[in-house]
DNA sequence: GTACAGATTGAG
DNA sequence: TCAATCTGTACT
């Protein structure tokens, strides 16, 4: 496998991380099989300035005060009384910024594991039989879901975890000859403006939602 | 204590 | 278009 990242790459400034993120591996390890996700769409809240932060204004909840961890750790809060959104920390401790992880593409290791953890998120009236790939994770909530992801999770430490981490796929790729750096080319960033957020005011508009370019597994709008 | 909005999602 | 349903916040 790829090299995890650490706690290095979490550490720099928030709008760097969000984009760097991209095309990086999720790991999630449950039991001794492994659900990895390629990222491809994040948003960056950078409190306390950032109005659509939960720690806008320097406020401490007990929810939030994971943010003020140092980065590199996991921020995951319950929305709308349903939903999962899982956040990484990043810059150093006392910072209360982080990257919201909005949408991923399933790299697939084993298809029947893969395709048959998602009937839980809906609703008990209704279970589909099939779920096309795109939409195991094409949302914040959705692959929180996917990757089975919770409160148990919250400040968790992304540099130590043995159930959940980062990893650059290059090494991997290296070896086939594919290079050294799986960096997405500034050409295939589009940065657009945060979703969910229009109570936020001018930092509504703020163009710090970053997915890449193209990409099918990005959230639908 | 009560009211209400929210970094979403999927059904109708 | 609307409801599901928990947490934080601004009130009474």
């Amino acid at each position: 496998m790829g090299k995890r990242l650490s706690r290095k790459f979490y550490t720099r400034p928030t709008l760097t991380v969000a984009k760097d993120l991209l095309g990086k591996y999720l790991v999630r390890k449950i039991g001794k099989k492994k659900l990895i996700g390629k990222i491809v769409e994040t948003e960056a809240y950078i409190g306390p300035e950032d109005r659509a932060s939960h720690s806008f204004g320097g406020k401490i909840t007990e929810r939030c005060k994971t943010e003020y961890l140092i980065g590199g750790h996991i921020y995951i809060y319950l929305c709308y009384g349903m939903y999962w959104m899982m956040n990484i920390t990043t810059e150093k401790a006392g910072r209360p910024e982080c990257v919201l992880i909005r949408a991923l593409e399933p790299v697939i290791t084993n298809i029947h594991e893969s395709t048959t953890n998602f009937t839980n998120r809906h609703s008990r009236k209704f279970v589909p039989k099939f779920v096309e790939i795109r939409d195991l994770a094409n949302g914040p909530g959705k692959l929180c879901n996917w990757l089975k992801l919770n409160k148990s999770f919250d400040k968790e430490d992304l540099t130590k975890s043995k159930r959940i981490w980062l990893e650059d796929p290059a090494p991997e790729r290296a070896r086939y000859g594919a290079g050294r750096g799986i960096k997405i080319k500034k050409s295939d960033i589009v940065a657009k403006k945060r979703i969910g957020i229009d109570y936020a005011g001018s930092w509504a508009k703020k163009p710090w939602r970053f997915y890449i370019k193209d990409n099918p597994f990005v959230s639908k709008k």
